[in-house]
RNA sequence: GGUCCCAUCGUCUAACGGUUAGGACAUCAGGUUUUCAUCCUGGAAAUCGGAGUUCGAUUCUCCGUGGGAUCACCA
């Protein structure tokens, strides 16, 4: 049967298994799913698959619900929203398959498996044994008994041929006979397969394009086959390029140390800042834009610009994604950004405060990719200097040029002088007050030591900026007990 | 093994037969700077191999090579 081509409203589902966290692979087939039904303004269903008892994992339904929420991925149907077709969980809808099972018995195109386990195990052995490829066609029964459901239905195959059909990212694909198999539709549990229960639920939800990877070409005879015995229209096949492990031997998966998406979110990633990155692997919107909010993406995604080759996640232009999501904060929302995710290391000094935090943010964001990075540096104790005078050996303040450290004691406390009585309403009236002495005595000279007396670290932000975020009062206390050191 | 899919810098990718093969990340080298960070400039870096079609192939065809997927009462 030949694609459905009039023009309706698009539908996508994104259709994953509760079987654990979801993962980079997960959450991008969903991402484009998604991006190319908002951007038509067609439906998104999100659609449980959970025909497996067996594999199923508990809370994974909330987890995906989760992910997929942060990341700014919404749905119109999903586990708690029916839609006119009935539930999105397919536990939920058993009596659906067994409908659709019941007309392809009567159409002769479906029977129970009379084999046990141990006597398919035997056909398969003959089928090695005589090197052919094993294929349960070749075992059909003569008569099919009927179906009381306590036996695996199968499809009997309705034609054995080639398959040809049209993919929007992969164009014509083909495939033979030798994936055609009377396939199992309902185990004998009662559950459909996926084989069988996906394309039913496509059909009934109304899904006009299929986007899934690519592990699944291989199987759309099987699935083809299915569509032409309940004689149903194919939707619109879009095929997704794998993502790759860093090795490239592999497709990313959880075995290979796929992390759990949520795992990003506590490592301070931005939503935003994933999605646009994730958007960009497998896809490209034909210009040299690559930094991208939710509704940029919205509108610049296009389908026709999907890869085909796979692509290999690439963490580190990820970290550089966050920090140009970062840069697009406004202050307000970088401070909150920040509020959320206090290192440990901070919460422990006495004098935090979130008003401190906030003077602080500036130089913060310029030496961060995530909160991860803020929580590593603050470890190491790189921050301290906004809430606590520092200790330090008095070597530290001394001066390349220096012979020795008390050599900058007098600029230290000429530079008191300076700023008792200097403006301390932002860094740069405070570098307008020290710079001309800075200038006359050479600036290193009195920056250096100056700097270092307040930071206590060889390595820190400039010496007006930590002056400005401790104040005069303390500033000044600071350089004090610089000179008293250096004078002892 | 059978079948199917894929192939541009290390990585993500652009170039709908004609470009000095472009951009980004990473990397290297300079510069700004009181240190770190930020920022700026520049460099190195790719069409898997071989035929064919064509005046001309990254682009089209075929073969090879390499990689991947799939052959379940899993999805």
């Amino acid at each position: 049967m030949e694609p459905n081509t009039t023009p309706k409203k698009i539908v996508t589902r994104f259709a994953p298994s509760p079987t654990g966290f979801m993962h980079i692979g997960g959450v991008r087939t969903a991402l484009f799913a998604y991006l190319f039904a908002r951007k038509h303004n067609g439906t998104f269903i999100l659609r449980i698959e959970d025909t497996d008892k067996e594999r199923e994992v508990a809370g994974s339904i909330e987890q995906i619900q989760e992910s997929l929420t942060w990341l700014g991925i919404d749905w119109d149907y999903g586990p708690t929203k029916p839609g006119p077709f009935g539930s999105c969980i397919q536990s939920e809808r058993l009596e659906i398959y067994k409908k659709y099972a019941q007309e392809l018995i009567a159409k002769g195109l479906a029977y129970p498996s009379p084999y046990s386990a141990e006597e398919i195990a035997a056909f398969k052995q003959q089928a090695i044994d005589a090197k052919k490829p094993f294929l349960m066609r070749n075992h059909r029964p003569e008569t099919f008994d009927d179906w009381d459901g306590t036996r695996p239905l199968r499809l009997k195959v309705p034609e054995i041929k080639r398959y040809t059909w049209n993919d929007v990212t992969r164009g014509e694909l083909s495939a033979g006979e030798e994936m055609l198999d009377d396939v199992i539709l309902i185990k004998s549990d009662g559950y459909p397969t996926y084989t069988f229960a996906h394309i039913i639920d496509d059909y009934i939800m109304g899904v006009t394009h299929v986007m899934r990877a690519d592990e699944f070409i291989s199987s759309m005879p099987k699935f083809l086959s299915i569509h032409d015995a309940l004689g149903i229209a194919y939707p619109t096949f879009v095929t997704l390029p794998p993502i790759l492990r860093d090795d490239r031997t592999k497709k990313l998966g959880k075995r290979d140390g796929a992390k759990d998406i949520l795992d990003y979110r506590a490592d301070g990633y931005l939503p935003e800042a994933m999605m646009n990155f994730l958007a960009l692997t497998g896809w490209n919107p034909g210009t040299e834009q690559e930094v991208f909010a939710h509704d940029e993406l919205v509108a610049a995604f296009d389908i026709s610009k999907i890869q085909r080759a796979g692509a290999v996640f690439n963490e580190e232009k990820l970290l550089w994604m966050n920090k140009q999501h970062l840069h697009k904060l406004s202050a307000e929302e970088f401070v909150a950004y920040l509020s959320k995710n206090v290192p440990d290391h901070l919460k422990r000094i006495a004098s935090f405060t979130t008003e401190k935090l906030a003077a602080l943010a500036p130089i913060i964001r310029e030496r961060i990719n995530t909160t991860a990075e803020f929580a590593t540096m603050a470890a190491a104790g790189e921050y301290d200097f906004a809430f606590t005078a520092p200790t330090y050996e008095t070597e530290i303040l001394r001066w390349k040029n220096d012979e020795n450290v008390s050599a900058g004691l007098p600029r230290l406390r000429e530079a008191i002088t300076i700023l008792e009585t200097a403006d301390f309403t932002s860094p740069e009236t405070i570098k307008a007050a020290l710079m001309p002495y800075a200038e006359s005595v050479g600036k290193g000279e009195l920056l250096w030591p100056l700097r270092t007396a307040l930071s206590g670290r060889a390595q820190s932000p400039d010496p007006f900026t930590i002056a400005y975020i401790i104040g005069q009062g303390e500033t000044i206390s600071r350089l004090k007990t610089a000179c008293d050191k250096l004078g002892e």
